[in-house]
DNA sequence: CGCTCTTGGGTAAACGTTTTCCCAGATGCT
DNA sequence: AGCATCTGGGAAAACGTTTACCCAAGAGCG
């Protein structure tokens, strides 16, 4: 074949062969004006090729572009689950970082599963990215080679499984446990108990650690009794499904905790569903604390207080990281503020 | 310049010679084994092709690909706002279709924005995108001019400004709102409300309208004092700032609405938290309906009535039209089934 | 005036595919 | 046996860029 059914310029698209043809340069001229190359032509030739551009209206083509350069101008996003509000706000805030900073973001849903994750790493191979952000990474066998081979990779939320060097955003998740400990210890006092998600998380695992050393530290242990959690991918569900055992069937003053940490808020609205059931009072009788501060806490949710994380500086953190990943840099672990929003607090319990 | 500073061999990356190579092939014998056609090769040369490819990890670049072709296999998902949990429902579920018809997924966030929705409009014919779905669009001189030149294009949610022959997946706003109207009539009577987000989303204005002329046909005529909005992107805020004009200073039986149609959840809930402050409760004394069915509602909602739409479901409806439209089929529009469900509702008011 | 630098810009190779020809050998038919 | 047809597979062009070289003309300098 000489060339394909249809080619770019039958179909009218504008190649560089097109704008060189009427500004009355060579395509090199136009390629180098149009990435910029300084002292390679004179003003009066780059006003011309300019013009010609904008007439035209012509943009490189990627993959032509991405062929030549050994790499493309493409970002993946591996999420490990969409469906949860707090990585979905990642993910927006990522793709308006990425494209100011003139990159494209591939969005994939991992559903936390090893076998997708891997697919989807040998597609971005495939596709040059520039780097892969995994919001959530999940241990699989080709993220640990593929941090063999020092592809670059950036690790957000959850570091990477057994690999503590790798670039890192997210927060300090054991100091924001530690936190929670305090306020609910200083404001209901204990008993207390913890719901979470799956340990796999290293961001939960982290949390977790932290309620629970700080608890300890201040003469409330936790014994595993007072840590549930439940099966399922859903935190709606956990959280409904692991609440029963801390609250049906307890009494105040009998075992039934004063305050419940959740890993997020997703399983607090299960936990909360579960004792407004029980017709435990929400915050008077069990207070509740959530994480991720979900922009509806404050309209539907004003007995839950929350961590919040500031999601929209994860973008600009992620470009940060990619860059210095592109630069060959030895990227530092990006740790951003994060905060406890009280919410319909009861007077201290003495 | 002979070769990049670092080309795809150097860098480890596998290429189609180097199968060849190993199987004692061509590379055009690769190409077509990899690429599935039919009667080009023996049973014995596609067996150790294949070897090959499992061996080394082949992948078609896909840069390499798109350049040959003529066309990606990317398709650009341009949402007009990303926060908003039923657009990221959508991309997810539209994500996860596109990975199983072979397509990678980029995502955008054009803020309901003319010349961001312009911007990406011009890039995603640089990158070469099969399609490009339209997740709530907004008119601007680049979409038009891409509908004139037959671009592919699916609208979703929204219908094409001013082109109702576009490529269109949703559901039938109109009757759902007039299915709303029955529902309120049926249960609470009269008088009945309407807060709504910009009308500039003809699936809102179909909602609208839908409401509006069912409760008309029944008697029950609604004036523009009884139809509100606000200013403003946060479909949150709008409910809470425009619930004001109807609840505010109202008493029941003079003049305050008895149900309150919400263009969608997250106005229901801003609804709900000014009802909450001026003491009315909600469902009891006001019946709240809401739009687009979020997973939290039975969580943390149970007062607030919604139309669930099949957002899963959007996804294959996609690459379906995705499908006719790169072969040049006259694309259907795929209109999908929705359902009221009805949530805390109080006994019928004769 | 002869020499070296700079400035401006053109030529052409290479990136990794896909696919059109082209061709050698085997097979089928008269 | 002679011819046409089929089978399996290779050579090479083309997709649209970027950039290492090359080169001509002027500038600066003794």
């Amino acid at each position: 074949m000489r060339r394909p059914a249809t080619t770019a310029a039958a179909r009218g698209a504008v190649t560089i062969a097109r704008v060189a043809q009427r500004a009355g340069v060579s395509i090199a001229t136009v390629s180098r004006i149009v990435n910029g190359v300084e002292n390679k032509a004179s003003a009066a030739t780059v006003a011309r090729v300019r013009r010609a551009v904008d007439e035209l209206g012509y943009r490189p083509i990627s993959a032509a572009r991405s062929l030549r350069e050994n790499r493309s101008r493409l970002v993946a996003l591996l999420a490990a689950n969409l469906a949860n509000p707090a990585m979905a706000a990642i993910a927006a805030a990522a793709e308006t970082a990425l494209r100011e900073a003139g990159l494209t973001m591939i969005l994939c849903d991992t559903h936390d599963r090893a076998d997708l994750q891997d697919e989807y790493l040998l597609q971005m191979r495939a596709q040059m990215a520039r780097a892969t952000v995994l919001l959530g990474a999940v241990d699989s066998p080709r993220l640990q080679s593929m941090r063999r081979d020092a592809e670059p990779l950036i690790f957000v939320n959850r570091v990477c499984p057994g690999d503590t060097a790798a670039a890192f955003v997210g927060i300090d998740n054991r100091k924001a446990g530690a936190e929670i400990a305090d306020h609910l210890l200083d404001t209901v006092g204990s008993p207390l108990a913890v719901v979470h998600g799956a340990l796999t998380s290293s961001a939960t695992a982290a949390r977790v650690a932290g309620f629970r050393e700080r608890a300890a530290a201040r003469g409330v242990a936790l014994g595993d009794g007072d840590v549930v959690t439940a099966a399922g991918a859903d935190h709606l569900e956990i959280g409904y499904a692991a609440a029963a055992a801390l609250l049906d069937g307890t009494a105040a003053g009998e075992g039934r905790p004063r305050g419940v940490f959740c890993s997020s808020d997703l399983i607090a609205f299960g936990v909360h569903r579960r004792a407004r059931e029980a017709g435990i009072a929400v915050p008077e009788e069990v207070a509740l604390v959530g994480f991720d501060e979900s922009p509806l806490n404050a309209w539907i949710a004003p007995w839950l207080s929350s961590v919040e994380v500031p999601y929209a500086a994860f973008g600009t953190a992620i470009v940060a990281a990619a860059h210095d990943l592109m630069a060959e840099r030895q990227p530092a672990p990006r740790i951003l503020p994060h905060r406890l929003v009280v919410r319909g607090s009861t007077p201290v319990a003495t």
